[in-house]
DNA sequence: GAGTTTGAAACT
DNA sequence: CAGTTTCAAACTC
């Protein structure tokens, strides 16, 4: 052991032997102190407390930061076991050089005092916490950010990263970015996919193949690796980063991702893409500054020639269906289903009338009374007096959704599915007082929803169809592109006019024009749901981000 | 477990 | 700010 080196233990009683090289300045840590949570006063309070009065200080801005302030790599460090999800004691850094005393050192990214470490000559610890301090402090002068969470840009927070498991943490995004090179970011070296994230456009990687819809990562995610989990979140994270909303990576998606995570198949255009994207060996999720904003492949060409630049992931469906989208479809659904309930009925009313009229002439001693009123009003059909109220229902029905109609109030799905255990109710109630048997008002209600189901679905499919064969219809126009660009690699490909981009149409503007229902969907459109379109209906290109 | 690889942090 | 060095974790054998 050479002179100097010493175990933890050793060197938490003994004083630190290599002092700071230069401190800055001393700062005094414990001014903020008396603000921490009671909980901050544990073992690593000096360290947190010092870094967030610290933070707070420079940046003068209100961070709610974990109270265990964690270095990236601390951060993403296994706190459940990956195998089998149990948690698992935090990492013994193994630090040599550094004293703990650099952000080298887990611990002391972490904020916390080295404890049953294997480092060797610690200073990470209550003993020398004034070398310690200082060390926090020249730290922060050379970074001021050092101690903040790296993983942002998240609904969920670092706390859900780190105490969730790591599914979670794949909505968010490095700050800084990785620099990765070799590791293609599919290897723990990387802080991205260390962290369980997808690499962003923060990210300066070489060759990356942490992308939403990188088959590299799905291998490794979908073969024998233990987080499948992960991979299937991310995959949520992706759709609702991307393909639903302008949140996630809405300012800098790649052309690569963009076609690789296409729901509806690869194809030799996609993959021409691909390769053009790979022809940059960079993050394909970094945009090009110069680069068209409406020409991906522009953008591409543009980003391998300069070398620097990286690719532009977006989804097609980006910024096109938009939650409120969903809302609506939701909304159209609930009218198609009243719809559906109304036509039944009235079909059945007629039906009936008809049947009865031709008894009537047919048989005019038929058997009488009660068995004969009973079987009439066992049938589902009969109106003579459980008409009414299963009519009364389904006018409710119909009510209800002209109110929606005159866009009184929009209904959250939610609520809607709670419309559905009411109208069971109404119906439930129009038995009582209209007195048909139940098991026969069963048998109708059962019809009903029959018809109901029926209408709703292959309402539903014809929008999802019409979804996808616009995507399609932009998928193929891009991937032609970039395959010509990649054909003549020594020119720019095909530079696009904003205004001649295929316009994508809002699932609104698919389900207005659907002819599969009568009722026009724009009817039900609360005003702000024409957000997205122009007066002609055409997409708005000031809203419309597709213009890769 | 030793040696190698890797990329962030630190340094120039 | 770019290039280099240091460092410790991740990885390989």
């Amino acid at each position: 052991m050479e002179p100097g080196v010493q175990s933890n233990a050793a060197a938490a009683a003994a004083a630190p032997e290599f002092p700071p090289k230069k401190l800055v300045r001393q700062l005094d840590f414990t001014a903020n102190f008396g603000t921490l949570p009671a909980a901050a006063a544990q073992s690593q309070a000096h360290a947190t407390a010092a870094m967030q009065s610290q933070v707070a200080t420079s940046s003068r801005t209100s961070i709610s930061m974990p109270l265990k302030i964690e270095s990236p790599r601390s951060r993403s460090r296994p706190v459940y076991d990956v195998k089998d999800g149990t948690p698992k004691k935090q990492k013994q850094c193994n630090c040599k050089h550094s004293r703990c005393l650099k952000l080298y050192c887990e611990c002391f990214a972490s904020g916390v005092h080295c404890d049953g470490c294997n480092c060797v000559n610690c200073c990470n610890n209550v003993e020398n916490e004034a070398v310690r301090q200082e060390a926090v402090g020249l730290t922060l002068e050379r970074n001021p950010n050092a101690f903040r969470p790296k993983i942002g840009n998240s609904p969920h927070s670092i706390r859900d990263i780190r105490e969730d498991s790591a599914e979670f943490a794949l909505v968010g995004k490095h700050n800084k970015g990785c620099h990765c090179k070799k590791s293609n970011c599919l290897k723990k070296y990387c802080e991205c996919f260390q962290a369980n994230i997808l690499c962003s456009e923060n990210c300066k990687c070489i060759d990356c193949k942490n992308f939403d819809g990188s088959e590299e990562r799905r291998a490794l995610f979908h073969g024998d690796h233990p987080n499948n989990l992960s991979y299937m979140q991310q995959a949520a994270n992706a759709a609702l980063n991307g393909a639903i909303g302008s949140s996630g990576y809405v300012s800098s998606p790649s052309l690569k991702k963009k076609l690789k995570g296409l729901p509806f198949g690869t194809s030799a255009k996609d993959q021409a893409i691909h390769r053009v994207a790979q022809l940059n060996q960079v993050n394909p999720l970094k945009t090009s500054g110069t680069a068209p904003p409406g020409n991906p492949v522009a953008r591409a060409v543009n980003s391998a020639s300069s070398g620097s630049s990286k690719l532009v992931y977006r989804p097609l469906l980006a910024d096109i269906v938009q939650p409120e989208d969903v809302k609506e479809l939701c909304k159209l659904l609930v009218v198609v289903s009243a719809e559906a309930a109304k036509t039944f009925s009235d079909r059945k009313v007629h039906e009936e009338k008809h049947k009865q009229k031709g008894d009537q002439t047919e048989s005019s001693h038929a058997l009488s009374n009660q068995d004969g009123d009973h079987n009439k009003k066992a049938l589902p059909d009969d109106r003579s007096s459980g008409t009414t109220s299963d009519k009364m229902s389904t006018e409710e029905f119909t009510s209800d959704s002209t109110e929606m109609q005159k866009g009184s109030r929009p209904m959250s799905p939610g609520t809607l599915a709670l419309m559905c255990d009411e109208q069971d109710t109404m119906l439930m109630t129009s038995q009582n007082s209209g007195a048909p048997p139940r098991f026969l008002y069963d048998q109708s209600v059962t019809e009903v929803y029959a018809e109901q189901e029926r209408c709703v679905l292959t309402e539903f499919r014809d929008c999802l169809q019409k979804l996808i064969t616009r995507a399609k219809v932009k998928e193929e126009k891009y991937a032609s592109m970039a395959m010509k660009s990649e054909a003549s690699s020594s020119q720019q490909g095909p530079v696009i006019n904003g205004n001649a981009r295929v316009p994508m149409p809002s699932p609104a503007e698919l389900l207005r024009s659907s002819n599969t229902f009568p009722i026009s969907f724009h009817n039900f459109l609360p005003p702000k749901l024409g957000r997205s379109t122009t007066e002609n209906g055409n997409i708005d290109s000031k809203t419309e981000n597709l213009d890769l």
